[in-house]
RNA sequence: GGGGCGGUGGCGGAAUGGCAGACGCAUCGGUCUUAAAAACCGAAGGGCUAAGCCCGUGUGGGUUCGAAUCCCACCCGCCCUACCA
């Protein structure tokens, strides 16, 4: 009886062995070339998930690849130990976190192990344990004395049954409730700790052009900073709305990226939080506007969310000076502006911003177009009854060859609608006009131009004066008027109308001083250089990515390093103080706030400057400030631990680190995108400039993974029961299986559903592989040339396949072809062949390619065919390109590309045979019969076409 | 609204200009067994009685000797982002 497959037994039994022996100990070798490859660090939520097993096993395998290539692979990993859930289990069961948090890492590690990967646990490193954070406070200092860290007020979210402010991500659902107790948030202002990201911005740009990191993630980061060039406009409050302020003191300075529509400036709007808003607005409009804001205010508890919302806005009873024109211009605020991006404060241009346009309907303000349309298209109107002879006219405007179609509009009756050309058109048009127009009536022209033309001639809407003439005259001329405002409101009022009425492209401007008739490709920087030798602008670029906020009013965190001295101001820790440790007789309130602001002991300091009575900052670092430089930290853990360090010290050794770094391959998910991912990338560019590294970018090569689904293709969740527990699949069917399964079911980089039916055929590829080196097979006579020679060609092509694909991270085509070998192995058992060469160089490669998707099975095979070092420390086999080769190839030959006949051709065939053996075929010979033969194609000695007529 | 990813048998998926469905799951038939399970061997996209032929990669068009693959338009699903001036 053959001795079963037992992963029970094997893998507990090599984990041992493997660490008894050393086998992934860190050896710095200058003399071989490094490789490090890093997974993203794990929360220690305390148990481990399905879905740290899909992230880190693969990249496991990656990692053992590279060693198997000779590399000398860096692999380490560590824990993630601060943040929320360890201060919610203090407060809901009395643990400390910190117990909490390293009992989990205890039992993650436990269970970590059960997956046979290669870590570098020597270098293990913890982020809440005091010698790491003793060099994150360090990083805030360095930040702080680079002037890349600053304090400064903000509207955070703050959560009022908490107590406390929520990080971004601790904010959920479209509701933006808090991840703890459900309440919505709302923003409040607070004092807080920032990093200068936003000075960084351009070459957190740039940088992206030398990394090889996916498009997705790319383009993610490039939305999220979010760069645009525009200028940026100083207005001026009308003085006789700030009478008693100094020169300079009603500035308004907006950004725009449309510095060309700038004429067309009708209204400006100001974030309802802007800090002029309080001086401009005038008594009369003092209750709406203070109304406004207080809703405004109470509008972002519930969130200014619905995106649908309709535009509101409220009129501050102040105008401004547009400084191209001199027009005055009403001040309004609304919502729709946010004073977190810009300067809280745009010129609204409504003739060529879809929100402007929205806005000026709704409250009635002018709109004058400042860019020409790109097309030549205008319309016109002629209601019914306007002109004198209808006979006449519809007569001469067939005789100018103007085309026009009867409309209706249900309440107002029949017009003439008239689309126009060309500008020739549209002067003939409008000498039409003049010569028929009824006294007192008039016609509008809209699209290419702007115009109302009444019997004693046109008006242009050029500006808001002009808009207010036309629609007054309308509006005495023609009762149903009286319910338009403004000019464009009344163009609006004719559906016909629309779809010439807005556009936001580039063209020429006119309606615009001198400027006008600059064209389109020139227009935004002909306005910067007439702002600028003016002096009324600039060109400015601006970004949505916007510092850092780093302030946690929390505990479990590491501990800012300042101190308030009511003398001295802000004064940071010294160096050699540091770390400034978390105290442990915290006591964890109901309500979350943060026990450090309670802790006398912690609170209460002598400055270090002045050597008086002063506070300790008691909020603590976001806990991305851990994860922005664990890689480095890695290198050598809790650096110089128990030792007072300086600002000249480098957290890691200086020799190890100039061997290891940067990161060679990075994995994890994309859900890290815009935030890890940013955040480290700033901290690497900071280091640089800090003299700590030589070079701009933390991670050469980033791959993400997928994420791993419950089997009803949801996301896995406690509630939904679908969670698929590792340590029973452990149990039943051993840490090789999983790992194979979890490769084997799609692109990694595209997850999918768990599927507990479909690991059963990986569970009976390892028993195969097994039986493959256990079970003795039947040699039976001398094996042929051929036989040989199609094993030894399975086995090289699956060797070149399997690494392409390793290389590519494509596990589940790898497995695939290794299961494939299988079989041809599994067929070949019962051959003369088995035993021989080729019989064991099949077994070896299979053993060998399978080494870093199944570690155990395959040491313990490897071991029991060839006792000695380990099978991990092999080299990784080569192809033969000789042993590659196909002897015979299928010719298939089609006519008119349509499959008709296969052919068995030796593989060199030259396209005149092959064209003679396909054209000879029974089936394809009745294909061709009475049709003329038109072309051949033989394409790369494996198929052939007939094209016939 | 903007950006991205995807749509192929009953299922997960292969194939990125040249034989569609590799590999596996489930299914069906067979061997073994009193029987079942396991294991092993074999079949299998749909249709037609068929050597063979027709139809098949979300839909419609196009490019090409040849398209799942490239181009255009549309439909559906998922993810990210969202009044960014």
């Amino acid at each position: 009886m053959p001795e079963k497959y037992n992963p029970q037994e094997i893998e507990p039994r090599w984990q041992q062995q493997w660490e008894a022996d050393g086998l992934y100990a860190t050896v710095e070798d200058p003399g071989r070339e490094k490789f490090y490859f890093l997974t993203m660090l794990p929360y220690p939520s305390g148990d481990l998930h399905i879905g740290h097993w899909y992230a880190m096993t693969p990249s496991d395998a990656a990692a053992r690849y590279r060693r198997m290539q000779g590399y000398n692979v860096f692999f380490p990993i560590g824990f993630d130990a601060f943040g929320l859930p360890a201060e919610n289990a203090a407060i809901k069961m009395g643990a400390h976190p910190y117990k909490w948090t390293l009992a989990n890492i205890d039992r993650m590690r436990r269970q970590m192990r059960s997956m046979g990967a290669m870590w570098a646990w020597d270098h293990e490193a913890v982020t809440c344990d005091p010698e790491f954070y003793k060099w994150t406070q360090w990083f805030f200092l360095k930040l702080y004395d680079l002037g890349l860290a600053y304090k400064a007020f903000a509207a955070v979210d703050f959560c009022p049954h908490c107590n406390t402010t929520l990080a971004r991500e601790q904010v959920w659902g479209d509701d933006r409730h808090c991840e703890r107790c459900g309440t919505p948030v709302i923003k409040k202002d607070l004092y807080q700790w920032f990093f200068r990201t936003t000075q960084y911005a351009d070459e957190l740009l740039a940088g992206m052009e030398t990394i090889d990191w996916p498009e997705r993630v790319k383009t993610m980061q490039t939305n999220w900073i979010g760069r645009s060039e525009g200028a940026e406009v100083t207005f001026t409050v009308a003085p006789e709305y700030l009478p008693d302020s100094e020169a300079g003191a009603g500035d308004l300075v907006v950004f725009t990226t449309r510095p060309d529509t700038l004429w067309g400036a009708t209204f400006m709007v100001l974030a309802p939080e802007h800090p002029l808003v309080d001086r401009i607005t005038t008594a009369g409009q003092r209750a709406d506007v203070d109304a406004y804001v207080n809703q405004a205010t109470r509008m972002s508890e519930i969130q200014r969310g619905a995106l649908d919302k309709e535009k509101t806005g409220v009129f501050t009873g102040a105008y401004a000076i547009n400084p191209v024109n001199g027009a005055y211009v009403p001040i309004w605020i609304a919502d729709y502006v946010l004073m977190t991006y810009g300067t809280g404060a745009i010129m609204a241009v409504p003739a060529h911003d879809e929100r402007d346009f929205e806005f000026a309907l709704k409250f009635g303000l002018s709109i004058v177009p400042v860019i020409e349309r790109m097309d030549e298209r205008a319309k016109s109107v002629v209601w019914d009854g306007s002109v004198q002879d209808e006979a006449a006219f519809i007569a001469a405007l067939q005789a100018a060859g103007i085309d026009f179609r009867f409309l209706e509009i249900a309440d107002r009756g029949r017009f003439f609608g008239v689309p126009l050309e060309s500008d020739a058109e549209m002067d003939t048009f409008t000498a039409l006009l003049l010569a028929h127009l009824k006294p007192g009536h008039w016609a509008d022209i809209v699209g290419r131009r702007w115009q109302v033309v009444f019997d004693d001639g046109p008006m242009t809407l050029d500006s808001i004066i002009a808009d207010q003439a036309i629609i007054n005259r309308c509006r005495a001329g023609y009762e149903l008027m009286r319910q338009y405002r403004t000019t464009m409101e009344m163009w609006q009022g004719t559906p016909w109308y629309r779809d010439v009425l807005f556009h936001h492209d580039y063209g020429v401007m006119i309606n615009s001083g001198e400027l006008s008739g600059t064209p389109g490709d020139r227009a935004v920087s002909a306005t910067i250089d007439w702002l600028e030798a003016r002096g009324r602008g600039h060109a400015a670029v601006n970004y949505k990515l916007r510092d850092w906020l780093i302030s946690r009013q929390r505990y479990w965190g590491a501990p800012i390093p300042m101190i308030a001295c009511p003398t001295c101001g802000i004064v940071p820790v010294p160096y050699g103080d540091l770390p400034v440790v978390l105290p442990e007789d915290a006591e964890f309130l109901p309500t979350g706030e943060s026990p450090l602001k309670f802790h006398e002991g912690f609170r209460n300091v002598k400055c270090p400057q002045c050597g008086g009575d002063a506070e300790r900052e008691t909020d603590t670092m976001d806990t991305f400030m851990c994860s922005s430089w664990y890689q480095y930290a890695y290198v050598t853990p809790y650096y110089k631990a128990g030792q007072t360090i300086g600002p000249d010290d480098t957290p890691w050794d200086k020799a190890q680190g100039d061997y290891w770094l940067p990161v060679d391959q990075y994995t994890g998910g994309i859900e890290h995108a815009t935030m890890h991912l940013i955040y480290t990338r700033f901290f690497t560019k900071a280091m640089r400039d800090m003299g700590l590294v030589n070079f701009d970018e933390p991670m050469k090569r980033l791959f993400n993974q997928g994420m791993i689904l419950g089997e009803d293709n949801e996301k896995m969740s406690k509630s939904r029961g679908n969670v698929v527990a590792p340590d029973d699949l452990v149990q039943r069917y051993g840490a090789d299986t999983i790992r194979a399964y979890l490769f084997f079911i799609g692109p990694w980089e595209l997850g999918g559903p768990w599927n507990s039916r479909g690991i059963e055929g990986v569970s009976r590829f390892m028993q195969d592989v097994w039986n493959l080196v256990v079970d003795d097979g039947q040699p039976a006579g001398e094996p042929g040339q051929k036989e040989t020679r199609d094993l030894r060609r399975a086995t090289h092509q699956t060797i070149r396949d399997v690494t392409a694909d390793v290389e590519a991270f494509k596990f589940n085509t790898a497995v695939a072809k290794l299961m494939a070998l299988r079989n041809t192995l599994k067929a070949a058992r019962s051959t003369p062949i088995y035993g021989r060469d080729a019989w064991n160089e099949g077994v070896d490669s299979l053993l060998l390619l399978l080494a870093p998707i199944a570690p155990h099975l395959t040491e313990e095979l490897w071991q029991r065919r060839h006792p000695g070092p380990s099978v991990h420390v092999q080299r990784w086999p080569r192809w033969d390109d000789e042993a590659v080769k196909e002897d015979v190839v299928t010719l298939v030959v089609q006519v008119n590309g349509k499959v008709r006949g296969k052919i068995e051709a030796p593989a060199n065939i030259d396209e005149a045979a092959a064209r003679e053996l396909a054209l000879a075929e029974p089936n394809v010979q009745r294909h061709l019969e009475d049709k003329v033969i038109r072309k051949v194609i033989v394409a790369g000695g494996k198929l052939v076409n007939i094209v016939v007529g």
